[in-house]
RNA sequence: CGGGGUGUAGCUCAGCUUGGCUAGAGCGUCUGGUUUGGGACCAGAAGGCCGUAGGUUCGAAUCCUAUCACCCCGACCA
């Protein structure tokens, strides 16, 4: 391709609205130009970038045996209503009115529509396996999108859902995408981590992420010191605290008025104690039924996990909810009395670790201190639960081994999933045995674009960006540093010669001084760089050099074309190693 | 949704506090010339409804109100 005839509008200044290093560069290497918040125009370089790697994608999909099919990105209401993910998604799922009064959604994601075409058109345990997939746009209109293509509005996503009729069959598509997922990733160029996941809304039994590791990564990746264990934080569990010896202390509870002191930081200051020794109460609720849960006050209250513990999905109790159930302002609730009037207590094991500790009195402005876990309030029992709740934090050890915190993007994920979606949708086929079951099903996730986005932010410097040569725009760029005729004239000629070997060559026939040639080459990020000057020529000789090296080698005209082959298919066997 | 911030040339930003001459700079663009291996130099030029709508005023980019857009922080810690 010609750069003299093609749309790569680079730039010298920083983008104002950029603050990552991915999002910054891809503006000012042109890859691309925001539209509307969170949602962007991929100019010529950078949707040559995500062709590749959905090529990537795609033949490692097809080679695990799964086949590309394509659904709408405007999808029937009704069918999220059957799954009831209308309500889970909330105002993440666009949606609209079309002419006829019908609601439509933008697809989020497309288990509904996959499922329903399975319940059409699968009826048999003999038409499973079958794994279905698509390359297509997403949109979710995130509160707030950010960090350029990392947290975007529109996007693209490779969705894959896997139909079975038992778990074992199930489990059997999983370990292949996993694999599949591995290859994806590593011909991507990625250094990528996989952790153990949460489900989450997404329903389920088991899952794995794929996380990039990186400093503008918004996941928090867990692993033990060993790393013998990794999990995202959301399930990462932690070992319990040793419990505090009962009966030492046992003062009498005793109610403190404590005003206008609503959050843990407002009781600490007020009081003069340290937030291990407060018990925070939250009200959830869980369907019909009123949920408290427990945890010590310096930590975090892990809602993945309190989910699991209780069984169900939950939510925070609204404000009326928590005023009726303690006849208090939000913010005073507590366990001391209240266990009769809530279905469900769940306790961290954090809180056992309190000897006397302080709590919401259930009563506006006040609170009670002394309070004994097992004196003042149940720890065991029906309906009671000790569990663990709470989010892990640096200090916390798992199976006995020290836990360490990384940042990562996440950038492909997999799911058991299930019955979940094929029981609503009565996605059904007739076993083996004659009987009709719902189908077990599995779904495969990877962004595109965030993949583009975490190549650059771990592959960059102060020049711009540095591909790995299986996804970059071009595999070679040729710079003709002058205007003299042979100059050009030997550039087209190795342009030519290059093509022909089919190999991606960005020819930089502006007319432009080198020095504007050559940072634009380094912006660009393309990998192998060939340099045809004056000087060089003189000796029937043109320059190679790497975009990660400094190093630059001189060869001859004649070799150029095999010299590159070869360094082509080394960069590609490194990757593949 | 809560808090903070920003909207002025294609881009990055001054100017606004304290209202008043023709609204500026750098980069980019165009013309001519000199240059030509790491974002050149000289001379000239084009390019603005100062986000939008109201208001105050003799007079508004500047003050007031509303509104929209964008960015940052937070949004389960009661």
């Amino acid at each position: 391709m010609r750069y003299s005839k093609t749309l790569i509008p680079t730039v010298k200044e920083l983008p104002a609205d950029a603050e990552i290093p991915s999002h910054q560069l891809m503006i000012r290497a042109g890859l691309m130009r925001k539209v509307a918040s969170g949602t962007y125009t991929y100019l010529p370089i950078g949707w040559r970038i995500l062709m590749k790697i959905m090529n990537i994608v795609r033949s490692e999909m097809n080679n695990s045996g799964a086949q590309e099919i394509l659904m709408p990105s405007v999808q029937p209401m009704e069918l999220w209503q059957q799954t009831g993910r209308n309500v889970d998604y909330g105002p993440t799922m666009a949606h609209f009115t079309d002419r006829h009064g019908r609601e439509n959604v933008l697809a989020p994601t497309a288990e509904e529509v996959v499922t329903n075409i399975a319940a059409g058109e699968i009826n048999s345990y003999k038409q499973m396996p079958i794994n279905l997939y698509q390359i297509s746009f997403k949109f979710r209109d995130e509160f707030r999108p950010r960090f350029g293509v990392l947290r975007s509005r529109e996007f693209i996503m490779k969705d894959a859902y896997s139909f079975h009729a038992d778990e074992k069959s199930l489990d059997q598509t999983y370990r292949i995408m996993y694999e599949t997922y591995k290859r994806i990733f590593s011909r991507c160029g990625l250094k990528y981590a996989i952790v153990e996941a949460e489900s989450g809304e997404m329903g389920g039994t088991g899952s794995h992420q794929f996380t990039i590791p990186c400093e503008s990564g918004e996941d928090v990746i867990v692993q033990t010191e060993d790393g013998s264990y990794a999990a995202n934080i959301e399930k990462a569990p932690v070992d319990a605290l040793l419990p505090a010896e009962r009966g030492k202390i046992c003062k009498p509870l005793e109610e403190v008025h404590t005003p206008n002191t609503k959050t843990i930081g407002e009781i600490c200051e007020f009081l003069k104690v340290d937030s291990k020794s407060l018990i925070k109460s939250l009200v959830y609720k869980s369907e019909m039924d009123i949920v408290l849960a427990l945890v010590r006050g310096d930590y975090d209250i892990n809602p993945e996990k309190l989910r699991s513990a209780v069984g169900k999905s939950i939510e925070l109790a609204d404000e009326n909810t928590i005023k009726n159930l303690t006849d208090a302002e939000v913010g005073f609730a507590g366990p001391v009395g209240l266990t009769q009037k809530i279905n469900k207590l769940i306790i961290d094991h954090s809180v056992l670790t309190i000897d006397a500790g302080i709590t919401g009195a259930n009563k506006t402005d006040y609170h009670i201190k002394n309070v004994v876990p097992g004196r003042d309030f149940p720890i065991e029992g029906k309906n009671i639960i000790v569990a663990d709740i709470r989010n892990a934090v640096p200090g916390d050890t798992y199976l006995g081994k020290k836990l360490v915190f990384k940042k990562g993007i996440e950038v492909g994920q997999v799911f058991k999933l299930g019955t979940k979606y094929s029981a609503k949708l009565n996605a059904k086929f007739l076993d083996k045995d004659g009987t009709e079951k719902p189908c077990v099903m599995g779904c495969y996730g990877i962004g595109i674009n965030r993949i583009a986005a975490s190549a650059i932010e771990t592959m960059y410097d102060k020049d711009g960006i540095i591909w790995p040569i299986n996804i970059a725009p071009f595999e070679v760029i040729i710079v003709p540093a002058g205007n003299a005729a042979e100059i050009i004239a030997a550039s087209e000629n190795i342009y030519k010669e290059l093509t022909h070997a089919g190999v991606e060559v960005l020819l930089d026939d502006r007319d432009e001084r080198g020095g504007v040639k050559f940072k634009d080459a380094d912006l660009l990020g393309i990998p192998i760089r060939i340099t045809i000057g004056a000087k060089s020529l003189a000796e029937a000789k043109a320059e190679i050099k790497l975009r990660r090296e400094t190093e630059i080698t001189k060869v001859d005209l004649s070799q150029i074309k095999d010299n590159i082959l070869n360094i082509i298919e080394n960069l590609k066997n490194e990757i593949s190693a």
